[in-house]
DNA sequence: TGCAATACCGCAACCGATTGCAGCAGGAAA
DNA sequence: TTTCCTGCTGCAATCGGTTGCGGTATTGCA
């Protein structure tokens, strides 16, 4: 049915092998020959197929992404940034959502394995040992969290946290609550160090609540266990979380930015549009995307020896001051 | 390195094609060799190779998902929707991104084609003529565009509409702007004509600007446009435009609601959160997504027969009221 | 003109699984 | 005891490319 290599080597009364060469190894053949295969294929619109080619070349030219939920809007910026990388390099990319379901990590890397070239995972839930084990499968790098025996792409919250409580603390605010996500969450333990860290530095006192789902409904709930705590300020887990806490104060009449304030972390497109607007530690998603598959590729290249030390990517992250934030209320 | 049927098969002195067998059709072997043979597989960590599969049975296993653009949040409830349905058919997602650019649209379906067994393409932005030749590569759903030749799920904008204009016509609008899409966009079309059917029926006028690329900086150039026409309510042919209208007014110091009205597509969770929240027409991505998958699994199971018409699914679209409208302003 | 070097091309094995067909052994029936 | 059948397993071809190796024709140089 459709047309192979063999097809177009028969039309031109040549072997396979020469078909080959003159389309993926152009100097390997005479000028002729090549002119010649070339103007057949294209003729008889000759496609090759990447899977023959994959099991006799032992590569796919295909990449694994594996991310918890293609929904949040954290993630499609990732995804599209992997996307276009790859696009630019002849690569395709396999994806695939775990629901924020952590014991499908695993099963999903175990069948993508055999078919991509290397994987990326963003935001793994699973325990450590788990992830050793998608380590284990292949090339893997893994985005928002660390993993010593990987190369890792990681999101450096501790400026972007710090920068937040300096911004609160300056604006007079003294009981700070910040907004736990997942307990698994690997970038959950980062920034609630860092937002400890740099609340005890400040002097402010710091409230945790939670865990909660990354989700605007988690935040909905979360604003009514801060009723009535004396907090002014809130530092939420993600954007999504912080637009539930805002969207239910501002129902039950409070007034975001003046009676409490409230900041979120991702910098999603969402922050510019909330009302207010919110303020939001601004994640470099697309960098991390890009360099994920460049490390990716450094390691599939062997540009990465065997035993190099994982190397690590660390990205920036700061604040950006919108209007969800304002001075303490007094009194 | 790693593991082959052929290796559990000398583990176990047995042939591949056992092996295969027992892993694969278990009634075809006996209960004793099954069981030695899973017992073994599992032991030794065997994982079957997609690939060599997919060649050999002349199936992948996995389908193609191409959208214009994976950041738009229009987009991300199908793919998840996509990628959901397929993994509980053990089908894999290969996703491509065009970026907005309909010329990619071949070439990605293109180099897909022979590894997929079947595509979803997503509001294609191509001409006919080149949806027909995507259409021609292999078996194709189409989701957003009625492509007569292949399924198709469409979102039918009319109902949605409709009930847009005459929920603005009764809160006293009668100069109505329509922000227009891309032109190449058959769901812009769609929405174009439906807007104007339903303005000549309830005797609105109706202005339209455009066309806009599906982006919220697309949204704040329109407003300005919309200054000074005498307009006073807004239809956008997507949320994000609708937003970035809404911003630019805000700025500008009109108030949402009261001084101007506008309506989005698509009721992406943005709506819910920006302020004041946007009255949109609610779109079901997810329906729409998990619906192509089955369309394409019909077709790849000769459910559909060859030369049935080609099936469409319609999905209804209404129209969610939130703070973005109000009554026209007097005088 | 002769010989060696070189440029091209084809043969055949291979990647890892699937599957039609044939062979073998064991059990059942006569 | 013989025969036939059935159930299980192995052989080998196949999917569509890639690639090392060897052969042939051509070219270059003396």
């Amino acid at each position: 049915m459709s047309v192979t290599l063999t097809d177009v080597a028969q039309r031109c009364g040549l072997s396979a092998s020469t078909v080959s060469r003159a389309l993926s190894d152009p100097d390997k053949v005479s000028a002729a020959t090549r002119e010649r295969v070339q103007r057949a294929a294209r003729e008889m619109g000759y496609i090759p197929n990447r899977v023959a080619r994959s099991l006799s070349m032992g590569r796919t030219g295909t990449i694994g992404l594996i991310v918890p939920d293609i929904a949040n809007p954290f993630f499609p910026p990732i995804i599209k940034a992997v996307q276009q990388r790859c696009a630019g390099k002849d690569l395709s990319v396999l994806l695939a959502d775990t629901n924020e379901h952590s014991a499908d990590e695993l099963d999903r890397a175990r069948t993508m394995s055999k078919q991509v070239d290397g994987l990326i995972m963003v935001s793994p839930r699973s325990p450590d040992r788990r992830v050793g084990e998608i380590a284990a499968l292949g090339p893997t790098v893994f985005v928002n969290r660390h993993v010593p025996e990987a190369p890792s792409v990681l999101i450096e919250s501790p400026d972007g946290m710090r920068q937040a409580v300096e911004h609160l603390t300056a604006l007079g605010h003294r009981r700070i609550a910040y907004l736990a996500g997942p307990r698994r969450s690997w970038s959950n333990q980062q920034r609630r160090t860092a937002v400890a860290a740099a609340c005890a530095e400040r002097d402010a006192e710091l409230v945790e609540f939670g865990p909660f789902e990354p989700q605007v409904q988690a935040g909905v709930r979360a604003a009514d266990l801060l009723h009535g705590t004396g907090i002014t300020a809130v530092i939420a887990y993600d954007d999504l979380i912080a637009l539930g806490v805002m969207a239910r104060m501002s129902e039950r009449g409070l007034r975001i930015g003046v009676d409490v304030s409230v900041v979120g972390i991702d910098d999603s497109p969402l922050s510019g549009v909330a009302y207010p607007t919110l303020t939001s530690i601004h994640v470099p998603c697309a960098e991390a995307g890009t360099a994920a598959v460049d490390l990716l590729l450094d390691v599939l290249d062997e540009v990465t020896a065997e035993d190099d030390p994982a190397p690590l990517v660390e990205l920036e992250t700061h604040l950006v001051i919108r209007g969800s934030t304002g001075s303490a209320p007094t009194g």
